[in-house]
DNA sequence: AAGTGGTCTAGACCACGTA
DNA sequence: ACGTGGTCTAGACCACTTC
């Protein structure tokens, strides 16, 4: 059987985008003219394309040229992260200085709210589902680009007993490091890594096009036998990547450059 | 201004997912009932449909109705993952034995090839560009669903010294063990992780619908200060997560199950 | 003003799955 | 045989961007 029109468009242009003769960036010929190129009506030209947003090589916006794709990636070591959170002595969000490092803008806008526990959270937290507790929300860029969101929530036990959790701003030595100073000695954490395409919420808040994933950060934070924070990062899948070490790599020089 | 038409007829159906209306795994009405309901052209509804399976949540395919996505999330922890690799004293493939603990039944499609490295993979590995490595691959099944695959890289210069690397065949005791004991100790390694759209290649070996991300694990391992092999997986977003501990979580048991 | 992609229609025929 | 989604056409009008 023939392979049908739209995938031979798609198929076509695909091979271009990978040999670099639209590389990168580089504005594509109109609808039109591949309507011409392949013998085929608006819609099927339209399909194939749309096939390859899809697969998040293209994107299009009214009144423009579709454009190839652009992926910046930022690497986040979540190791170096969870501990300049805890033991840099100067004081100093950890995200921002991961991104200053970087040479790069931050920016954050911040929020704290009650909320209801979803329930993968209240899993987590090992508290009933749907109890409560605060959400310290916040959306974070990078030179002026939605780049992620971190929800960490605190269940209602411990925001009773450590209020200013719930204070609707920054704290400034860091919310874990209040806790250490009130004897919540937070030992390690789960860490846990999944992928989705996102729903139209994130999708709008981080000003992700089509065919482009999140990459899901979950952290369970434990203080000597129970959680208590669980924090979940939403990462712009295009603009983002994780790392970790395991083992005894210590004796290694930071051989990796954070941002490619 | 009015939402367009196909956006209500995408924007009705989600939230009917959502409230389980539709619950994962149902089928939905067909495309001529929702043109009857939406007051709209097949091409219309089509165009909202495709919406929402660019978004993850429904499938279609040829001759059956729309189904809403199951997914069905394995979870491997990493940190267990390479240690069982390594000190298990029983032999037996890590993965089979990760697989089997949870109830299910692993099978693994195995070959070995010679090839020219890719570029990042030479990055990682400290070595030129296209020179040449030993590339153990394999495509793994869960219940007979293809679920992930493994690509593992060796440089000639490791191989050149332990020839078994390049045997097209599984070595019984693993290489890690097998490279140990040959003095080639693992101290730890780099991990990685991302997510993008699958290639049509990856798509079509691990049978992914519309709308399904891949996530993507690197492993970069070291013997004393230099690296040895480079492991990429590439996992069915839909079926699987990745986890791994950070700091001093070995006084608490496992506290989760390996499968939801 | 001209060109681009976005939305929408009405109709046709095909390929696949199920009964 | 029937119902399903898959492919394709031809044409219309709209909204946005660029000049």
């Amino acid at each position: 059987m023939n392979t049908p029109l739209y995938l031979q468009v798609a198929d076509a242009l695909r091979a271009e985008i990978n040999d670099r003769t639209f590389p990168p960036g580089a504005g594509l010929p109109s609808e039109r003219e591949f309507m011409d190129r392949f013998n085929a009506s608006r819609n099927t030209v339209r399909n194939g394309l749309k096939k390859l947003a899809g697969e998040g090589l293209i994107t299009s916006s009214q009144g423009r040229s579709y454009r190839v794709v652009e992926r910046q990636v930022f690497t986040l070591n979540t190791s170096r992260f969870e501990n300049l959170q805890f033991s840099n002595p100067e004081a100093g969000d950890s995200y921002d200085n991961e991104v200053l490092q970087a040479g790069r803008e931050p920016r954050q806008e911040f929020r704290v709210q009650l909320v209801e526990l979803p329930e993968e959270v209240a899993e987590r937290l090992g508290v009933e589902p749907r109890s409560s507790a605060v959400l310290r929300y916040c959306l974070r860029y990078v030179d002026d680009t939605p780049w992620s969101t971190q929800a960490t929530y605190y269940p209602k036990w411990l925001v009773d007993d450590h209020p200013r959790l719930a204070e609707p701003r920054d704290i400034e030595e860091g919310t874990t490091r209040y806790l250490a100073s009130r004897g919540i000695d937070q030992i390690g954490t789960l860490n846990e890594a999944e992928v989705r395409m996102p729903s139209p919420v994130e999708s709008r808040e981080l000003d992700m096009g089509t065919g482009v994933p999140v990459l899901i950060w979950t952290r369970t934070a434990y203080a000597s036998d129970h959680p208590v924070r669980c924090t979940i990062s939403t990462f712009h899948g295009n603009l983002n990547r994780l790392t970790w070490e395991q083992g005894d790599l210590n004796a290694l020089g930071q051989t990796e450059e954070p941002l490619r």
